[in-house]
RNA sequence: CGGGGUAUGGCUCAAUUGGCUAGAGCAUCUGGUUUGGGACCAGAGGAUUGUGGGUUCAAGUCCCACUACCCCGACCA
């Protein structure tokens, strides 16, 4: 992609209502823009972004045996009258003609269970699983920090559906590891830690992934010998220790909840009477589980984490493009030369951004710098004259000079 | 939802006790110069000051209502 084609700007002031760190990096550099409170326009770099983290999430949904489909955004409100959410404050209410209720999806078990239960018969249709990448909408009394809480985000959601609570237990943990290595992908799997939680309506606890960071609006108490968190919420519940080793050695910390996932066993089959026959044609209440993930919040989380005083640093695995190529100099010359290098890429099959903009050479390093691709090469007059390309890692400081020739393979 | 704050070109801000044609920087456009860390010179375009009402000879400025946005808290599948 040249610079010059791209949808959306670097801007040198920023927005004075950017609170986090994300919502200021990611609208200067030109990944979004935000439409209103808690509501962001993905543009060209910020939806790349986005893509490579859902891509990331939905080979290991596949993985564990997901199927993938898409549900709809609206829903008639009598399903959640069903399970009594419709009371939800989180839920935006809407119209349709005839006055007929209807509600944006905050999630979808009002959709998913009868959408199962229709596919479902007997004990031979399970277990099943199914998941969707979607945006979900939820009237948040106060939107904030950027792509960290949003009234419309994305959300990976998945459902499963069991014969026994024991096989829910047993794809619940397959899941679980699932979500671990999604993390570890993302390079925050370091820092991310399964959370002992609440389960809120629906479960008495659940399991959340917690990244550390200080922005982080969770407040919870790590163990550092099991590795795994309490969250604030039922910390008294557990007597302030450790739920798997018993120590009240615990290390309180903020964090950004990455991850939530719930065993809801028959809380949404029973209001809508989902069940299947079992080998004795007996029929029995289906159990469930979903585990939610959202890309959008890592997205935002992935810059609270990983940036620095001039920008951005990507993690290579989601950056909007391999290679900054940046050409220094009005030269026709020079030009000439980052453009052979381009294709050469391009050909290559590298995913490169290529500033060709008459701008200044401050400028143009700043934005390389702000937007945070893993990999600069510049080409100069100076780097010519050695028939070389610069070469800089964002999170390096020094640079080096490779030769032409050997440039391709380095890449 | 409680408390507080803000609203002025695309963006960041200014405008004396209410007073003349609402200024500047960034960005944009034209010409010139410049090219390794957000260059410089000259010129140009761009605003019914969030919306509605009120007070006044006169309102960006004061009053009322509404809306949006931000902050603190509460809330948070």
């Amino acid at each position: 992609m040249r610079y010059s084609n791209l949808f959306g700007k670097t801007s040198k002031s920023i927005q004075a209502d950017a609170d986090s760190a994300n919502a200021k990096l990611l609208t200067q550099a030109g990944f979004v823009n935000k439409q209103m409170a808690g509501v962001y326009n993905y543009l060209p770099l910020g939806l790349r972004v986005l893509t490579k983290i859902q891509n990331i999430i939905r080979a290991e949904m596949n993985a564990v045996g997901g199927n993938e489909i898409l549900m709809p955004t609206m829903t008639q409100e009598s399903s959640y009258v069903q399970t009594g959410r419709d009371k939800m404050d989180v839920l935006f209410h809407l119209k349709g003609r005839d006055d007929s209720e209807l509600v944006l999806n905050p999630t979808h078990e009002e959709v998913v269970t009868p959408l199962a239960q229709k596919y479902t018969f007997s004990y031979r249709d399970l277990p099943v699983s199914v998941y969707q990448i979607q945006n979900k909408f939820r009237n948040e009394p106060r939107a904030k920090s950027g792509l960290l809480r949003g009234r419309e985000f994305n959300m990976k959601d998945m459902y499963s559906f069991h014969v026994s609570h024991e096989d829910l237990d047993n794809y619940y943990e397959q899941v679980k590891q699932a979500y671990f290595k999604i993390y570890t992908k993302l390079g925050i799997g370091d820092i991310t830690v399964l959370t002992y939680a609440s389960g809120g309506v629906f479960s008495k606890y659940s399991h959340e992934f917690q990244t550390f960071a200080e922005v982080g609006e969770d407040t919870i108490y790590f163990c550092g010998k099991c590795k795994v968190a309490v969250n604030k919420e039922i910390i008294d519940d557990q007597k302030g220790a450790c739920p798997e080793c018993g120590t009240s050695e615990l290390e309180e910390r903020q964090a950004i909840e990455v991850g939530n996932i719930f065993k809801l066993a028959d809380k949404f089959s029973k209001p809508f009477d989902f069940e299947y026959a079992d080998s004795n044609g007996k029929n029995q209440l289906v159990q469930m589980g979903c585990y939610g993930i959202g890309p959008s919040r890592l997205m935002g989380t992935l810059v609270e984490i990983f940036h620095d005083e001039k920008g951005i640093i990507w993690p290579k695995e989601v950056a909007p493009y391999a290679v900054h190529l940046v050409s220094l100099g009005a030269d026709e010359n020079i030009k000439t030369e980052a453009e052979k290098l381009y294709n050469q890429l391009v050909e290559k099959g590298v995913e490169v951004l290529w500033d060709d903009r008459d701008a200044s050479a401050g400028a143009k390093l700043a934005d390389a710098d702000l937007i945070g691709i893993p990999t600069r090469l510049v080409v100069s007059k100076k780097t010519l004259a050695e028939e070389s390309v610069e070469l800089k890692e964002r999170n390096k400081s020094e640079a080096e000079m490779v030769k032409m020739s050997e440039l391709l393979s380095r890449i």
